[in-house]
DNA sequence: GTAAAATAGTTTGCAAGACTAACTATTTTG
DNA sequence: CAAAATAGTTAGTCTTGCAAACTATTTTAC
């Protein structure tokens, strides 16, 4: 296949994934879909022994600015799925950690991202599905290595 | 692995892709990045003894709305990389072309996007570049059969 | 052969998502 | 201790994309 040629698949097959959040869009979920993606993140990585996590931490997880994550927290905050904790060592420090009723939130809403992406698992076999997150963890660190670069003297993530 | 943590990694993936379009945010270029988009599309995919692409066909390939083409194709068109041309078989169709200057300004937009993709694929290897490809190529057939699933009876693709 | 339905595209108005710049409050460093 | 750095927030804005309602044309059904 010809350089250029290639370069356009990997675009529209970026292009064609960056919708896929439709699949799940559930219109009985209380909250907007990105506090969705952050509450599951936090969910799911939160280690059991911490008392939260920080909002720049998420911000850089998630690959989105800090202003980003503070309205997503202040929307999550407001309907009692999280709060903010100061860290007495360091008083800028903040805290996100989701409540009961967040996790509870996250519960209810698996089942049905479990419905959707679950079918695309079986759609894709035992064996593309693997092979597919390997991959995609190697673009994720290309991603990761590239934005560093990138970086360099600014305030943040930069772009 | 537990199937929730798999649907986990999948959702983690596809969220830490949506916006890998910053990686090319190139300020330079003179029109919208959805529009560039569009734009690359219709250069890249109109067969050669075609006069245009209909704004509808547009927004099935990209699962856009017409509306959403609509916008689109106006600002392209104000700034002269398309053109709108009447069907006169039925004056109702709409046929968008790409100018001179539109495939120009893909051709200069490709170096950089070559750049930006082209150092990923070269760090995915032939091998995984290849695959990944190949097992997108698949979830977008499972997207694809879904919509359709879900789009009885709605005007248009209904979500 | 015309009235109703369907189709193609557009206009309008809006909501979600995410950014930058500038700000406050704290902590670290020279 | 003053200056720089860090964490978070606020304010304002831009981009993307949608749904609903509209116009114009063509097809369908009686």
């Amino acid at each position: 296949m010809d350089r250029k040629d290639k370069v356009m698949e990997f675009i529209a097959m970026f292009e064609g994934l960056r919708r896929y959040r439709r699949w799940f869009r559930d219109h009985s979920i209380p909250v907007r879909k990105n506090e969705m993606m952050l509450l599951m993140y936090l969910v799911h990585n939160l280690p059991s022994d911490s008392v939260g996590m920080q909002p720049s931490e998420l911000g850089e997880r998630l690959r989105l600015t800090r202003p980003t994550i503070t309205t997503m927290v202040n929307g999550l905050e407001g309907k009692g799925y999280v709060v903010r904790l100061n860290d007495e060592e360091d008083r800028r420090v903040v805290y996100v950690r989701p409540t009961e009723s967040g996790m509870e939130l996250v519960r209810e809403a698996q089942a049905n991202f479990a419905t959707n992406i679950g079918d695309l698992i079986d759609y894709l076999g035992e064996g593309d599905s693997q092979e597919l997150l390997r991959i995609m963890k190697r673009v994720r660190q290309f991603m990761d290595s590239r934005k560093t670069n990138e970086a360099r003297g600014t305030d943040e993530c930069g772009d």
